[in-house]
DNA sequence: ATGTTC
């Protein structure tokens, strides 16, 4: 029998694969997509959902979100909570390997009109002071003991260092620093990697961008000027980035302890090695959940640098201060982290630990941890498409409670970077973007084809699926004017 | 994603 035969309908936009699918499934999984999307999405993706269905202690579903694609070990898009005081693990392919990759929006009281003839001036000192493409490092000096504080400390230490302001803090999941991360946890080459990495955006999609938002795509007046967006075609900018080398030698480093205790100690049998895990409650899965943390930590400092140097570059060029121009954060979302939180599973209350992967957080109105300014109205979750297509603000929303309260991070890729990079040039597709009003630069040609928007889903559909299915809920719609890729 | 194959 095919996938196809096992897939079965349970709404317009929920498909489910039960575990008779595969031995070992634990629960079945279920896939958050529409007809179309289904239809696109790349077979791999059912063979890892259901491979994450059989890790121990996982609760109610191994789900993905309507952007997923295939990943290491986990789709990228997939969520899984783990029942802690059930045997449930955790496993690094279930995070990613860049820890707390993840999206931060910032408001200005700028219209596109004010800024048009400094687009260029604009992306091109944003390039200049925020360092981008493989290898890069930043401009704040750290020794490694300074960076061993950072990770610990998160954007907290940025803004006690000038970096920013203290509302930002407020703005940003767990307030910008990650309780318990533990850099006793982190080996010294993880250190080595990341110590001259703050401040600096990477390669691949990662990307800081300078966006519009036309009045025709704000779907929700009212929790668009509750987010800052009240003016007509006004300038915003978004960025995306992680922890850089630091997170991705974290990941290498436990995933290494991982497959040396999971089945001889632990006596775990997994379907496929990427999905190398530990019970949460031992000392090595202990020890990774705090080095994690630490990822969670550089990569919410990382971005919280990036702000700051936004607006010393929109303040230099526009010639006003960043007070001056509005420039207050709308909220920073991480999408690849794992985090222990208490939901209602089959009528109790369960401490999980969620893993999501691609997947963003989005908690619904009144839930803990969503900032004061938010409480009534739900957590904003911030979700980049490509650099062609546009992004979405949109909102947590109640039913989100089947997903563990998560949704979509991207548009998903469709096909493979080879491919990409195959099939579309990058002076082609930096100029036809220029026609287009979007003005991008790059550190690799190569590396802009990768990310052409006709790789990825489309970014509407995503939404789409999302908002149907009651997993968040459209704001607006944001469109590029200006972009730096990675 | 990533000192893009320790």
């Amino acid at each position: 029998m095919t996938i196809k035969e096992f897939l079965n309908k349970i709404s317009d936009t929920v498909w489910e694969i039960p575990v008779s699918y595969k031995e070992g499934m634990r629960v079945p999984a279920r896939i958050y997509a529409t007809e179309k999307l289904i239809r696109e999405l790349d077979e791999a993706v059912y063979d890892q959902v259901t491979n994450v269905a059989t890790l121990p202690g996982v609760s109610k579903y191994a789900l993905c979100m309507p952007d997923g694609h295939f990943g290491y070990g986990f789709p990228i898009g997939g969520v899984a909570a783990m029942d802690v005081e059930e045997g449930g693990v955790i496993s690094p392919g279930g995070i990613g390997f860049d820890i707390n990759c993840g999206m931060r929006l910032m408001v200005t009281n700028l219209t596109y009109d004010e800024v048009k003839y400094d687009i260029k001036k604009l992306v091109d000192k944003l390039y200049q002071k925020v360092p981008a493409g493989v290898g890069s490092t930043g401009f704040v000096k750290l020794s490694r003991s300074e960076f061993r504080e950072v990770v610990e400390q998160g954007a907290r230490w940025c803004v006690r260092n000038g970096y920013g302001w203290e509302e930002d803090l407020e703005l940003m999941e767990e307030q910008g620093c990650m309780k318990g991360a533990d850099s006793s946890k982190i080996s010294d080459k993880a250190i080595d990697r990341g110590f001259n990495q703050i401040g600096t955006l990477g390669s691949g999609n990662h990307y800081l961008e300078i966006q519009v938002v036309r009045p025709e795509n704000i779907f929700d007046k009212e929790l668009a000027a509750r987010m800052g967006i009240t003016i007509p075609n006004q300038v915003v900018v978004m960025f995306h980035c992680g922890s850089r080398g630091f997170g991705h030698q974290v990941a290498t480093d436990y995933l290494q302890v991982f497959l040396k205790v999971m089945e001889s100690k632990y006596g775990i049998k997994i379907l496929d090695r990427e999905l190398a895990c530990a019970p949460f409650h031992s000392p090595e899965g202990q020890a990774y959940f705090s080095a994690m943390k630490c990822g969670i930590n550089m990569s919410f400092a990382n971005r919280q640098v990036i702000l700051h140097r936004i607006r010393e570059v929109f303040s230099e060029v526009l010639g006003n201060s960043p007070e001056e121009m509005g420039m207050h954060v709308v909220y920073d979302v991480a999408h690849n982290t794992a985090k222990l939180e208490s939901h209602i599973v089959d009528g109790k209350e369960r401490s999980l630990l969620v893993h999501r992967k691609g997947a963003t957080r989005a908690f619904g109105p009144q839930m803990q941890d969503v900032p004061e300014k938010y409480k009534d109205i739900g957590q904003p979750v911030i979700i980049g498409g490509s650099m062609e297509t546009g992004s979405y603000l949109l909102v947590g929303v109640p039913t989100g409670d089947q997903t563990f309260f998560s949704t979509a991070h991207g548009s998903g890729r469709t096909m493979s970077r080879a491919k990409a990079r195959k099939i579309y040039r990058g002076e082609q597709l930096q100029k036809d973007m220029q026609k287009r009003g979007i003005y991008v630069r790059s550190t690799s040609y190569s590396g802009l084809a990768e990310e052409a928007g006709a790789a990825y889903k489309d970014i509407d559909d995503v939404i789409e699926a999302a908002e149907l299915a009651g997993i968040s809920k459209r704001v607006v719609r944001l469109t590029p004017i200006g972009n730096i890729k990675g």
